[in-house]
DNA sequence: TTACTTTCCGTAAGCGCTTACGAAAGTAGT
DNA sequence: ACTACTTTCGTAAGCGCTTACGGAAAGTAA
């Protein structure tokens, strides 16, 4: 019912050898436009797609690994789906994907070919270690002589912002956490950024620690409400948050959008979902498979030795149900 | 630094063929003892691991697919683990690991050869399609006339229970969830069955639904405390609500052990590690690594026509820092 | 001893792809 | 028209395993 074509039944169909069907699968130099043309017919006539375990066989084996931070909670959200996208483009590559274990120091106690580091700090010592190991690696974040993409955190938190100023609100809340970490303190800059073009000038108290998790947005907005709180916004720095925010003002009588705007970052239904508005969560998009390809795509680079070259990801605000214009 | 020995050296080492090798690995007959332990001893000199893609390459091309019930929550933290886990051991047995994506009627669109259900009721219809299909297919969960593996949750809801009972607690709160499941079912009849045994009649008010998050954790137990509830222990139905029961009685100034005792399901490190209780979170242990190797174990038997045959694993409480003798 | 089993193990053909290598055909330079 | 490239493509050798097949060695029966 579901067998799939292989390489030699689509060389058939075309009339040409294996050779030139993998050539134009690779997109690599050859193969006259014409066949071309003709091979691409017949791939997509026969619903044909590469099956990944034969190709990262025969490829070099050239495994990439993946490295956190000691720091990073492995089961957010977002870095599921993060990991998820990454293997399915490794795969889709024919690299074998390994994931590398922290040994003390938090240092990798074996090396792949190429390390894709996610959460680092400027400084951390993987980073230094990787660079006289001599591994090619790319770092998902920011930092300064390497290799990395990243979304355009700055620019996040600067559309989120710009929308609630738009909808006429001036007291807007940011509920953020790990501020240690640069994407987190570039979103929070956004929204300065954004509050002093407005002339607003930044209020120690709209600044709230989630620590990142629904329960934690929770419990920050929920006292600084009842602390007496007066803002009518709230730009969360995760749709995690975001969800909590919208939990707490519930509880304290709150109705949003009318009475409270919520915004939040990353844009997952899946955490979404479990709202009861039914126009969903406005939030920041992440495009998480454009990263995911863009750190592979720059670990190919490395790997051939290319200069180090680095990437911003733009993100879109995407205006929906739990925003709304300003009252009273 | 880390090249990895192939089947080929082994044999070299060993001083046989390599089909040799492949039989013992795969513990075949057809080899002797003296042999055997010989090819074993080079396996463990060369720390020799099979190359998993190679395997999933010789195979016979066998896909097994994992099918989601539509409402599972794929981002929940023990899920992940599962998921994690059953790859892995696919993986190692060099079968090929697809998603089944469900198409409308929350049917399967295309078939693998075999498939791993979760979450699945009793009556679902993917069941009885697959049934009709042919497939062989291994429900993790319960249910009548086909082959199921599943945590022993009447069992896990009962030490739990009794492990409360036995430190003097009477006034148990159960916080639940998700209803309909059969899998929070029972954890809620092992309690009812050890309140019970210990002539505590179960009462109404002492059900809680948490909906298996956090949040919702948090907001019930918070609410029934509220209004005067004079329980001293809760056993939740997760560990997310057990954390968020926690976080609850801490903002009523309630502490933890103290004055409440809390015990969790599943006991996954990553989310208590949220806790500042340096003892940990008292929790009722499900063996996932057993689980999904037992399903997968079923579904080897399914694919050979085997007759159908269950399993049910143990669970076991493990007591740590969040429950404490009843004191008043 | 011969004839016939049984046990043990080596050989080689794949699995579906990538990629040197070299042959054939086309182009240009003289 | 002849040499010298260049472009295009087919051929075949792997990648690291599994497994059908068959041969050699060893055991059993006469």
């Amino acid at each position: 019912m579901s067998e799939r074509a292989t390489i030699q039944q689509v060389a058939e169909h075309a009339g040409v050898s294996i050779g030139t069907v993998s050539r134009v699968l690779n997109s690599r130099a050859g193969v006259s436009q014409a066949t071309r043309e003709r091979v691409r017919a017949s791939i997509r006539a026969l619903a044909f797609r590469p099956d990944h375990v034969a190709r990262a066989l025969s490829k070099a084996p050239l495994r990439v690994g993946l490295s956190l931070a000691s720091g990073t909670r492995r089961l957010t959200p977002f870095f599921m789906l993060f990991l998820e996208h990454l293997i399915a483009r490794l795969q889709q590559d024919g690299y074998r994907f390994e994931e590398v274990p922290a040994g003390r120091d938090g240092l990798p106690e074996w090396l792949p070919n190429g390390v894709i580091l996610h959460g680092a700090h400027e400084d951390d010592p993987r980073l230094a270690y990787l660079r006289d190991q001599g591994v090619p690696f790319v770092l998902v974040g920011r930092a300064p002589g390497v290799r990395w993409v990243a979304p355009d955190d700055h620019d996040g938190g600067l559309q989120a912002t710009r929308h609630l100023l738009a909808l006429g609100h001036r007291e807007i809340l940011h509920l953020g956490g790990l501020m240690g970490h640069q994407a987190f303190q570039d979103r929070y800059g956004g929204y300065l950024q954004a509050l002093d073009e407005a002339g607003i000038g930044p209020r120690r108290d709209w600044l709230l620690d989630g620590g990142f998790t629904t329960l934690g947005g929770y419990r920050a907005v929920r006292r600084a409400f009842e602390s007496g709180c007066a803002c009518t916004a709230v730009f969360a720095a995760s749709d995690e948050m975001a969800l909590g925010a919208i939990a707490a003002l519930e509880d304290l009588g709150l109705t949003v959008p009318l009475d409270v705007s919520v915004v939040g970052f990353d844009d997952l239904p899946e955490v979404a979902d479990a709202l009861r508005i039914p126009e969903g969560l406005t939030s920041v998009r992440q495009d998480i498979a454009h990263i995911t390809a863009t750190a592979v795509t720059l670990l190919q680079e490395g790997l051939n030795g290319a200069p180090i070259r680095s990437e911003t990801v733009p993100v879109q605000l995407m205006a929906r149900g739990t925003t709304a214009r300003r009252r009273r």
